[in-house]
DNA sequence: AAGTGGGGTTCCCTTACGGAACCCGGGGGT
DNA sequence: ACCCCCGGGTTCCGTAAGGGAACCCCACTT
C-alpha cells in the first residue's frame, strides 16, 4: 500500500515490510497458518474486501510466501504456506505474544499456544542464537553489516 | 492507516496492528531503538512525509510505546521507548532476521546484532517459554484462551 | 435449464498518503 | 532592535489506495 517503496533501503526489517507490510497481510498469513486457506473464507474471516484481498493474496504468492495449490479437478485451490512463509510465523508469534501482554487486558488471551515439544501451554521467547540467553532491547549493540552499502 | 480497525477483533496479531501496523511505524520505532529519537533527524533517514511522520509519532505516545522528552528548555524533545515500546523490539528483531534469511541476497545482512551476554554476533531464535525447545510454526497448537469470546 | 458455489473483476466513492509551502517561538549574531 | 536560523510542526492540494457492492465466468448438481 505504501507510496514509498521500502524495498531499496539497506535495512531488512523495511524489506521485510515490502513483503508483508501493507495492511491485512499479516491478518491473511495468521489465518493460513490457522487452517482458513480458501478465498471466501479467509473474506469472511476477516471482514476484508475481495479486490483488496485477491491483491494480497497475489503479491504474497509473488514474494513466495504463499502457494496457490488446487484441491480439486475443477479450478479451485487452496493458499499454503511455503517455507519462506512458515519462517514468517514466529513474527506472527512475538507479535500475538506483545498483544497478549499489553493489549488484552482482563479478558486473558484470545489464543493459546501449546508446544508440541513440551506439550505446555507457553509463548514464544527470543533467545539469542549463539548463547541462548534472552535477547530484548537493551540486550544487543547494532553493528554495520556486509550488506550495509 | 487501514480503515478497518483491527483493534476489536479478538486477536493479539490485530490488536498489536492497530498500534504498530500503519505504514511506517516499524521503521520510526527502528530509528528511535538505534538512536535517532529527533523529528528532523527521523525525517530525514526515513524520507518520510512530515505530515505522516507527526500522525505517527503522535499515535505511538498516545499508545504509550514511545514517550516525548524534553532535551533543552527551549521546547525541544526527543521521542523514547517507553517499556512498552521496548517490548516491540524483539518484534523488529526476528522481522530483520527474516529479512536478512530470505531477502538480503549475495551482500548478507546490512546490520549485525552483537550480544552482550556473550559478546557474539548473533540473532534471535525463538524458543518456547516453557521448556527451551524451538518454537516455529509447525511446532504448536492453537487453542482458545481465556479472551477468545 | 436453472441453480449453486468458488474465485475473482469492475466501478464508484471516500479516505489517506506524499510533497511542498507555510508557520511559530526562542535564541544568537551584529 | 533587527534579522535570520533551527526545531518542530501544520496546511493545502493532487493522487493513489482502501471499502463495498454488483457483476462475471466456470464446472458441476438436480
Amino acid at each position: 500500500m505504501q507510496r514509498t517503496r521500502f524495498g531499496e533501503m539497506a535495512c531488512s526489517i523495511a524489506r521485510t515490510l515490502d513483503v508483508i507490510g501493507e495492511p491485512w497481510s499479516p491478518l491473511i498469513l495468521r489465518d493460513v497458518w490457522a487452517g482458513v486457506r480458501r478465498f471466501d473464507h479467509i473474506q469472511a474471516d476477516l471482514g476484508i474486501s475481495r479486490k483488496v484481498l485477491t491483491e494480497r493474496l497475489n503479491h504474497l504468492v509473488e514474494q513466495g510466501v504463499l502457494e496457490r495449490l488446487p484441491y480439486d479437478a475443477r479450478p479451485r485451490h487452496e493458499y499454503h504456506l511455503t517455507a519462506k512463509g512458515a519462517d514468517l510465523v514466529e513474527m506472527l508469534m512475538v507479535m500475538a505474544r506483545w498483544g497478549d501482554r499489553w493489549l488484552a487486558g482482563e479478558a486473558g488471551p484470545p489464543v493459546l499456544y501449546r508446544h508440541h515439544a513440551c506439550g505446555q501451554i507457553g509463548h514464544v521467547d527470543p533467545r539469542c542464537s549463539h548463547c541462548g540467553e534472552p535477547m530484548h532491547a537493551d540486550d544487543v549493540d547494532l553493528l554495520p553489516g556486509p550488506g550495509s552499502a
